[in-house]
DNA sequence: AAGGTCACTGAAAGCGGTTACTGCAAACGT
DNA sequence: ACGTTTGCAGTAACCGCTTTCAGTGACCTT
């Protein structure tokens, strides 16, 4: 186990060729006899040789690697983003190094590190400081994933306005009134941008719209701890406006634990359409992202801008609403 | 942006001094007088030099990081265990690589290019094949993550036999039979092992298990998939024991979706205990398994694997089951 | 038969760091 | 006063691979 691998050199003294003849085999360019090559490929399957990327990385002046920048991990979300995100770069032949930074105060350390390992980086929104961005970005490519453009650092992102469609349904179509909003503006620029949209559809329908929203985090846990502090109040909402369908599905669950009627006591509506939107009973009225669309938009960007600059500085994907019960309208 | 990045060579010139010099300035070794060392951190700020991670790898033999390969990382599971292995990895001064494979078939190939990218690599049971893994552990240390030891490879996991223990409360304690197993034994070791050991139970207990599992996979929307094939069939279960929390709370919302009390009507039991298992109404009973510590098991085990060989084979952690209201119990 | 083309192969120069070894001057010991 | 130690800095040899350039026959052309 773990025995120092060939090298190149080894290996075409094994076959009697120079290592520039190795070198041509094992990668299949320029010319070389198919006598010779055969005793190369024969040594080099003998042997299992593999050139070592790191010698490949130095000489050739790229990693053939990009990587992806997250908070974190949790929910079906970002496994979609990834896969998304994956598929895209491994058509392009270039492999995906995730970093997930969990927060922590020292990840734009591991941030700005990466940025000699790999080719370009996609970085999510909100998780390095803009100071360590702009110094990534003079090193490689960068493309700010779910969040704003940036001194000339080019952004991919949902709409996140439809929030505000849905919103105006809740207000204006079925004539609720007291709606909360769960989900934490200063957490995410995704989040920020959903909040201000509820608060103008409150604007538009003339409606006061709640002060503050529940800040809790994006998962299901947290959609749980926030049905708690709604509904356990002394002036539950009449609906409930999630950030996100993870934690859409929390208050959903929190609600049915507590004997509520969703949504006849309670309507929740989310943003996604995550597969258990349309699982679960009522399904779950909520805004249709792109998500993996939007990680293979991210990867094509951040490959393709490795070699032309200044193209594409502000992809916005659309949203669209879907209605379905737990906002109260019937089943069609 | 991307400008090119300084070399060692160049700062040495600006600095009027050698390369070795700038080299000992940088990382903080030998000798170097007082005066000479400001003026070369002096280059070094201003020029925002920071040296090359791949030259540094190519000429130190060490690459400084190592990989965690994974199925997908769906759920909180991945997310635990990724934390635990991080922060392990990152008090060893160790970066982490993420590899998804997403079940793709040619995941096995960036797996073994990994290989040369990173001092050590922790697959995740059943990801690659068994002739992958052999190869992988051939060029580095492997250490394999909720699975078997394998050809001298060693391995780290949970003890899954205490899902024997919930199986017999179900069948002895509550008197219940037809219980159902929901997960695919065929899908990763653990779930294999979780099967056999509801298995064992029954035959225990002599009561006659079901034939066949309910063979979905580990996610949420699965365990609503598996609620439907149960419970709309013509005998349903009086008790489901499910191979993870997430599908455990699948099943749960899916009955609940149709009107059935928890645990009146069916019982549930899950393995993890994840956050979302305490919190949803009834609470449920399940396994609890370590998952961070077995994430930080992996990578020190991993990490110091690196100097020294032979040491551990085989970890298996202790899990103990959680007894809550899903199953029938009353709360405490 | 001389000159030119072509297919193939090897020697060597990097790529960006680290570090063993060497050199040099100043300080020290006897 | 002379040899020795000590502190500091530079030269050059790697690390594993790619690639340019040059060299060598064999084969064509006129």
């Amino acid at each position: 186990m773990g025995n120092k691998r060939l090298t190149v050199r080894e290996i075409a003294k094994l076959a009697e060729v120079s290592v520039a003849t190795v070198s041509r085999v094992s990668r299949g360019t320029g010319q070389v006899s198919q006598e010779t090559r055969e005793r190369v490929l024969r040594i080099i399957e003998e042997y299992g040789y593999r050139p070592s990327q790191m010698g490949r990385t130095l000489a050739e002046q790229r990693h053939g690697m990009v990587a992806i920048v997250f908070p974190g991990l949790a929910g079906p979300y970002f496994s979609e983003l990834t896969q998304g995100f994956e598929s895209q770069a491994m058509e392009a032949g270039t492999g995906v190094h995730i970093l997930v930074t969990h927060h922590r105060p020292d990840s734009d350390d591991s941030v700005l590190d990466m940025a000699s390992r790999v080719d370009g980086i996609a970085i999510h929104g909100d998780t390095v400081r803009a100071e360590t961005l702009r110094r990534v970005a003079a090193e490689v490519p960068v493309v700010v994933l779910a969040g704003r453009p940036m001194d000339g650092v080019p952004a991919v992102r949902a709409d996140n306005s439809t929030i505000g469609e849905l919103t105006r349904h809740l207000l204006v179509d079925h004539g609720y009134r007291r709606l909360a909003f769960v989900g934490n503006p200063g957490g995410s620029p995704d989040v920020t941008d959903r909040w201000e949209a509820f608060q103008a559809a409150h604007r538009q329908a003339r409606v006061t719209a709640p002060r503050n929203p529940v800040p809790l985090g994006l998962q299901q846990s947290d959609g749980v701890l926030a049905a708690g502090e709604l509904l356990d109040g002394r002036r539950p909402p009449r609906a409930v406006v999630c950030a996100n369908d993870e934690t859409a599905l929390g208050v959903l669950i929190g609600a049915l634990g507590r004997g509520l009627s969703v949504p006849g006591d309670l309507a929740i509506t989310g943003f996604d359409d995550v597969p258990m939107a349309s699982l679960v009973q009522p399904r779950l009225t909520t805004v249709r992202q792109p998500i993996r669309e939007l990680g293979a938009t991210t990867a094509r960007l951040l490959i393709s801008g490795l070699g032309n600059r200044g193209a594409v500085m502000d992809a916005v994907l659309a949203t669209e609403p879907v209605f379905r019960e737990s906002c109260g309208c019937p089943r069609t």
